[in-house]
DNA sequence: GATGAATGAGTGTTCATTCAT
DNA sequence: CATGAATGAACACTCATTCAT
């Protein structure tokens, strides 16, 4: 009974796992309005009813999917992370691995960017998803106190260091622009222009 | 009395500007998703049918109100525009300008970027969007030439020049950011010192 | 005054020929269901309010297009009619008129069609449709007296005598049959054949 | 009961069945104009929605039951055929089943008749439904061959054999016709008058 | 007489969700 | 756990008709 429990517990994660590809991507064709439930399901070759076993209802679909992606962002973004590098250095890597994410896949990035600027953006839970970046935003605090970085309001800083790596490599803001290394280097070269003392 | 006779019942001004008003309430408050026809209707207080007469459909609905703020807020940054200021004095003008815009129509600014990073965005004819934007275009070319901005590829430019400003403004992204005027003035210059020669 | 009231009572006939047209035209092509008011009234290039004006409402628009095409149709199967020929000289006078207006305005006939096997057909006012083609069924009745025909229910004969050459001249219904002159000649030999004595 | 688990749940034909009879029942009431699918699903006692899980959409719900119909018909007429008896005798079955049909299921026949004559009727596959017809088809071409039948064009013969018993027994083309065992054999006489050699 | 703007009520269809299996 | 049938409510859109001009 015991073993029973645990079995039913695990729900099928192939399952799961093609329900959000499904989502993100009739979400990034489609958009929210026309991505119904059934359209979902018939996508990720499952029966409408099965996505109201993995969730409680489109919202709860829409936003785990959300979140789900900015974990993995977040987990992209922090590889090969070292914690004694100069801070220009750690930067760098987070503006690269930040591309190579978005790049790689751009489907999960577009969902997040269609999400965040839309009133869904607001049932998720801030703290939560704040806590993955925590690592990134405790590098600019750093930066700021060693006096490395510019002593101006942190928003700006993040804002001058995370978004222009977004936009460039969104397809739907930036279409005709060539995504190549030596680009992205000329970019986080400007960003850094902006921030640093 | 006689011309009197032959004029017929036009199209009234006020309730197309109702019409507009409410769909860019409603798609901040509940998204494109939940935007319904009749619900932008009875916003506008007038009949669901009568978008139809200054509208093809919803998409054209949408499309449009999209690029009428477009093309306000073209013409908000370019206020007071002087071509023969120095470069980054008018640059600091068009800064200022989408400040201003973005603060006072915030709904306005908001429902763009929720559309520009919805598959609507596909729909819009990027040409004409753009000819409105031309002028500030052709700053940033001109102080490329000159040398006085950073010889990189024109996109980048365009990014660090009039993205951050949008980011900082739009309380979806920025919910905690303060909007003061010294604020305004300090990314102002961090932007400038990303794309100055 | 009075000249005045006259000019008002004629309206402008030409206008009302293009909406009966229009009717037709589009009642054909894409049924009662789909023929709106507005679409007739474009195709007619009136406003919609216009028909309003000659007609009471759509109801009335269809019905009266029906009783104008019945009376049309009774007079070109009369034309010619000479009460002293022989009374098969007589019939197949009207079968080759039927013929010829069906051919000639197979529009107008399909129309009448699918409107007497529609529910409208019990709003026409029997009684005056059938006052066009008293002339027929009188010549009927006095070859039943003669004894020149059948003796049998009244129904019958005019069935015989005249359904065939609109089925045959249908060509929703017969699609494929060739309305020569010779196999009209045939039918019409056989329906003879059916309601001779 | 394992078995049981597998099972799904099926799409229930008395439901089907009472969308058809309302189908059915509304058009000939109201017309194909009128009846509208949510009036539909009202008479079948059902949800609008469920109309659409056993029919793709409206045209296909009403091109359905006419081809349905269709086929009732066919076999209706053909019942205790007999390929051995004399052909005059086969073709007086025909008259008389199609008669017993359409007295008996005047509401589905009403319904063939009223989708003929639409603009509907071009949807039909009409080889599917003259396959159903064709033993029919067949006697009259054998009458032919053994020239007990007039040697005419096929469609003519066709039309003498089969339409005069729909026009009689048709309430809404002769509604005022008595319908007697009598007067239907006095119009087969007179139909085979037409069309014997 | 003639118009096009205006509309409440309706159209065909799809929605998110539930339920028996 | 997984399904497809089922649905009331909502969708985008069009309707017949009216009205001020």
């Amino acid at each position: 009974m015991f073993i029973y429990y645990k079995i039913m517990r695990f729900k099928d994660e192939a399952k799961q796992d093609a329900i959000i590809k499904a989502t993100v991507k009739l979400v990034n064709q489609i958009g929210f309005a026309s991505s119904s439930v059934s359209k979902i399901a018939k996508q990720a070759n499952v029966s409408p009813a099965t996505i109201y076993i993995y969730y409680q209802n489109k919202e709860d679909l829409l936003v785990s999917t959300y979140v789900d992606i900015k974990q993995k962002l977040s987990e992209a973004i922090l590889k090969d992370f070292d914690d004694t590098q100069p801070i220009k250095d750690i930067l760098r890597g987070f503006w690269f691995n930040a591309f190579d994410f978005i790049s790689s896949y751009s489907d999960n990035f577009q969902y997040t960017e269609q999400f965040a600027n839309s009133p869904y953006s607001s049932l998720v839970d801030k703290k939560e998803v704040e806590k993955y970046f925590e690592p990134m935003i405790e590098i600019i605090q750093r930066g700021k106190e060693q006096k490395i970085l510019k002593d101006v309001p942190f928003d700006i800083l993040q804002i001058f260091i995370f978004y222009p790596i977004m936009i460039l490599a969104n397809p739907r803001l930036c279409a005709n622009f060539d995504c190549t290394e030596k680009n992205i280097e000329i970019a986080f070269n400007m960003a850094w222009d902006a921030i640093r003392a």
